[in-house]
Order: structure tokens, then C-alpha cells, then sequence
DNA sequence: CTAAAGCCTACTAATTTTATAGAATTAATT
DNA sequence: AATTAATTCTATAAAATTAGTAGGCTTTAG
């Protein structure tokens, strides 16, 4: 399951697919469209500009924007953004690649095959989904 | 990713699924095989008894053995079992659905249905992985 | 200079995860 | 009947993560 954390980053950056071009969007207008808590949301926009997916204006009349079209950001980016690796073992993750600490001998591993399977055919499907691909439902 | 309490349970379940027919494990056996911890595992394997995927015999020389056959034990029940919902947002469930709490009209929800088609891919994906076929690696 | 916005750091409360402990129960063997 | 070795059950605890809050700083338009 998606954290809140994602879903947020995911309904604002839905709003801000949604809005004119050039338009500069307010935390708050944000926050209150997409029902989530202002201070919360301003750190996950922060994140999100981090990761270059939305730029920002400061001072008055500042707020935040769309830095990529909706079609070049997917589910996959913000997933991995949040929540980290896609894969169900960090064995198996190409991005957030580590050992299992209880594994004794990784080549020999049952497990991470198959999740290696899972985690190719997870990443295709997100990959698939776009801020774009949502937006026009 | 899965929690060390599922991947846990996988790794139980494939040390049966090694044994001899009618062979009977201990949890000992098991422990020290997949290193896993003793008494969490003793948890995880009456989980697992709870629902139905392995028997037991208790008393001197009891222990733990599959209930059903290794192909029809997918990673999709396992998950299910221990992790929950397969799909991204509970919104988007089949097993384990519930509204989100921030969201004012599920009808309306841009992201539902994205996330649906994510969970159907996922879903088939992991009731293609069974215990049998990561054995066979 | 002021108002209104983003930027940054720290903190907190609640929940979940990952175990551990110990007693009760069951069953085979002696 | 006693012993031994196993599962079963309930409670507890420590650590990590998640979700959210607070407050001050910085930037920019007017």
C-alpha cells in the first residue's frame, strides 16, 4: 500500500496537472482542494521539488508548478520518491538494492528469483501510469 | 516490500515444501534452516495454521506440514495474509477495501482508477508466483 | 516596510513492526 | 504415572516508521 505521504504527493501533483499553463499554484489552494493538511503538504512539496518534479516561486504571489509534462512523471518516480524501492525484497530492487540480513547465501536464495520476476512486471505496470494518464481518467 | 514477517513466512513455507511427503517439521528445524527467529516464527507458523495453508501435530514429535500443494499457495495469498491489501490504496481493494478517509467522492477520484488497473496487474503477477514454481527456481 | 508566500529544522504522538517471555496444553515414550 | 518434547496462547517490550504539528527564517511583490 501507497503511504499517505505518496497518495498526497500524488493528488497534488494531480492538481497541478490540472491547472493552465504557467499557472503558479498556492500550498494552501492545494490543500484544501485535495483535503490534505497544509503543513504536511508543504513538506511533501518540498520533496517533490527536491526530486525535481515540481518547481517553485518564493515570496508573495510564489507557489508551486508542474517542472515536467504529466506524461513524463510516473507512478513508478513518485513511488520510489516516498516510499523507496518497488520491489518486495531489497534483494530483488535495482534503485534500493541491499542484502537481506538474514540470508545466508544470495545466489542461492529461492526467493529472490521469483520477486525479481514480480518486481520487473510491478515496475512495467507503473512505469505505464502517468500523472498525464490519470488526469484524463 | 514485503515485511520480514511474510518474507519469513515464505521461506517457512518453502523449507516444507522441500521435505518429504508426510514429513513432519519442527520449528526448530525451520528456525535454524531459513534463520529465522524461534518464537517469532512459532507465530508466524500459527498464523499461517489459521489460515489454512499448513497442519500441525502438537505433542512430542509434532510439528508443522503443507495443507495443500505447493502450486496452489500463491504469493498473492501470502501477502494478503500477512501484509493485507495487494492494491495501492484500500480504496482500490478487492479483499481489503475501504474508503479513504481524505477522499470527498470516490466516484470522482482520479486516482482509483489507475490504481485499479495497477492492482489487477500486480494481482496476476503474484498468483503466478507459487511456492512450487520458487522451488523449482 | 509589510504582507504573503515558500524554506527549514525540530519535535511529538500514534501506530506498526519485530520480536521476547513464560505458562498452558498436547501427545509419545518410558 | 511421570517425563519429555513439541505446539498453543497471551502478554509485554523495544525499535522503527508514519503522520502530522510548531515555529521561525527567508524571499519577493507591492
Amino acid at each position: 500500500m501507497l503511504s499517505q505521504k505518496t497518495k498526497y504527493a500524488l493528488k497534488a501533483l494531480l492538481y497541478l496537472a490540472q491547472q493552465d499553463a504557467n499557472h503558479i499554484s498556492k500550498t494552501t489552494d492545494i490543500a484544501e482542494e485535495a483535503n490534505i493538511p497544509k503543513k504536511f503538504l508543504e513538506q511533501i512539496l518540498l520533496d517533490l521539488k527536491r526530486g525535481h518534479l515540481v518547481g517553485s516561486k518564493q515570496g508573495k504571489f510564489g507557489g508551486y508548478y508542474l517542472l515536467k509534462s504529466g506524461n513524463d512523471i510516473t507512478l513508478a518516480d513518485i513511488h520510489r520518491l516516498f516510499d523507496g524501492a518497488i520491489a518486495l525484497l531489497p534483494c530483488a530492487s535495482l534503485n534500493f538494492y541491499e542484502r537481506c540480513s538474514d540470508c545466508k547465501d544470495e545466489d542461492e536464495c529461492l526467493l529472490r528469483h521469483g520477486l525479481t520476476a514480480i518486481r520487473d512486471e510491478t515496475l512495467k505496470a507503473m512505469q505505464g501510469i502517468t500523472i498525464a494518464s490519470l488526469v484524463k481518467k
